[in-house]
DNA sequence: ACGTGTTACTGACACGTGTCAGTATACACC
DNA sequence: GGTGTATACTGACACGTGTCAGTAACACGT
């Protein structure tokens, strides 16, 4: 645009009045007595100038920036990590939007530093961050922590007392385990959805060992694989497990992407879900539903994570801080086909 | 954070030079002499006092905000856009920060007025707009083009010259329908991602038509349906279509959700694709490899479309006006199972 | 006549930066 | 020894806003 932009001396002009009563007349400000008439000749001065304030000046004098950013790390677990980002990402910009706050996407590329979103934080170009993904427990971030820059985790970052917004991993493992063990399976594998050194990956494994435990049933390492994310790893996982003497009769799987290569497996060996083996799985993908068979999952609420952490942060960013500032919000398993519910 | 940041003020006074020298230092001025000890003692400061500029200052002062937008538009389309969400940003991103650019991420919810972006562009919030979804051709939009406001469309809006991005949606549906024909179909129907009101559906549709007359085949307006986005009113479309008299042996379907619907009603009736019929779709959503069969279908460069329209806006943005600011992405055929290419 | 309080507004400063015009010194040149 | 030029820096202004202290006008009670 030109630079023929109004500013609000323009409009100041134009009602006959000083700068400082139209700043105080558009801005509402409470306890400030201006009269009627004056009131209307700045709104109309303002609307026939089509004027809108700047944003800049004022952030500048506001020292506020109304702005979120959501960081996101992006690795080799990247295509499982996308199918998560418009529920996480629209839940944060709604509740931001609420608030009156804008929302910042700033992706990490694997050949970036790992801290490369620090200068966002630093160089006031956001008041509060959401970061999301694997990071190393680096400096800069605990550093920021130190200094009182609003942070809130996607994800749990051990040992720190950062806030963060997670799902409550094992209680949804705990669930579907449990669903299959009311369908009557005493043999019930496992495949993670990723290295152990994540830590959704332990707190999965960890609630279908305590399903298993307090069913009085017998937690054996031999039927459990590790998943790594993609389709690929879950059909080795799941070759791995069919060729055990003593078969699961079903297999809970920490991850869709995975289930559906273990899925794929099967059919390669003849073997029909849940008919020959019940499978669910976890996170609830976009097309979870539309597989054959129609996947029985974990879901994963990501637009309320991504509206919990948006609007954790902003209470921090206001200084409304929340006693708990460690959210763990719950999955719910929702029943299709591969677990074979329906079947029976 | 608190009030302790550190300003080029307090740089300057720890190096021992004026506030200019810092400025001048720190952003690397050509043309201007610094001797190396000075600037040296500058770097140091900064580096000591841990100083980062002040975005909101340099805003206000270079008139620039380095940002530009991705604005989102929702509607009943909703599930079917948001499988491009992640391609679409993270090109977009990626081609912004390759020059210095930040995105802000606007969903623009339905119960929110059409052009409530619009104080976005007036506010200087951000240099440039990428807009995407349906939008009435408002006056707002057009408004902001003439006060020559930087805008791109993620999609096609007819009858205005505003620079737009987007899928080159005929020709790749040619490429779909003469790979059928190529395998030797005659009797090959469509069923449309959406109704012909999107510019997309209608494009996609002449497509079919221009691929059809090219082999020397009639175009026969009884062997096309009309999907609209989801599962579901594929399902029902590939069920009109089955019961016709002449069946076709091969269906181009326009959108890869609408397919999945399509294949579920074939399984309904017992039939099976490729064997049956074969199927082709559009879009590759990213399980569209996952399903059985495995869909072949027109993979939309959804990575290219946002860096292809972040790149044409900061071009704009820069006063590096292209000649040409109607880009047409071309979409790529992947064959899978579901078109039968592989059983012949 | 005088102090007090209320209403309706305004002048001036501050936010932190980029940048332009200007200055002081040193040095070269004929 | 005066003029010109390169070097190394600095002072002051501008960006557009929010806000605080202040002021003028006026009503009111005594």
């Amino acid at each position: 645009m030109p630079t023929d932009r109004p500013t609000s001396r323009d409009v100041a002009r134009l009602a006959g009045v000083s700068r400082t009563t139209v700043s105080l007349v558009l801005n509402n400000v409470p306890d400030v007595h201006i009269s009627p008439e004056t009131r209307q000749r700045v709104l109309e001065a303002a609307r026939q100038l089509n004027y809108y304030p700047d944003a800049s000046a004022r952030r500048l004098v506001s020292g506020k920036t109304s702005t979120i950013a959501l960081v996101w790390h992006r690795g080799p677990d990247q295509m499982y990590r996308d199918a998560f980002l418009p529920g996480l990402l629209q839940g944060a910009t709604r509740a931001a939007r609420r608030y009156g706050y804008y929302v910042l996407f700033r992706p990490i590329e694997p050949d970036e530093p790992d801290d490369a979103w620090v200068e966002l934080a630093r160089g006031r170009h956001t008041d509060g961050l959401i970061l999301s993904g694997p990071r190393s427990d680096d400096t800069a971030l605990l550093d920021l922590h130190r200094d009182r820059f609003p942070l809130v985790l996607h994800g749990q970052l051990p040992g720190a007392d950062i806030p963060s917004v997670d799902v409550d991993n094992e209680q949804g493992a705990m669930t579907a385990v449990r669903h299959l063990l009311a369908l009557g399976h005493q043999r019930i594998g496992m495949i993670t959805n990723a290295p152990l050194a994540y830590t959704a990956s332990r707190q999965r494994l960890e609630g279908y060992r305590r399903a298993l435990v307090e069913a009085g049933l017998p937690f054996d390492a031999d039927r459990v694989r590790y998943g790594n994310f993609d389709e690929e790893s879950g059909r080795q996982a799941m070759e791995s497990l069919l060729s055990l003497e003593e078969r699961p009769t079903a297999v809970f799987i920490a991850s869709d992407m995975v289930a559906i290569g273990a899925l794929r497996a099967l059919r390669e060996h003849g073997l029909r879900a849940p008919e020959d083996m019940a499978i669910v799985g976890f996170d609830d993908i976009a097309t979870a539903r539309y597989f054959t068979p129609a996947l029985t999952t974990v879901h994963v609420p990501a637009f309320g994570l991504g509206w919990g952490a948006a609007e954790l942060l902003i209470r921090i960013i206001e200084g409304d801080l929340p006693n708990e500032t460690q959210v763990r919000l719950e999955t719910q398993l929702v029943v299709r086909e591969s677990c074979g519910a329906h079947v029976r």
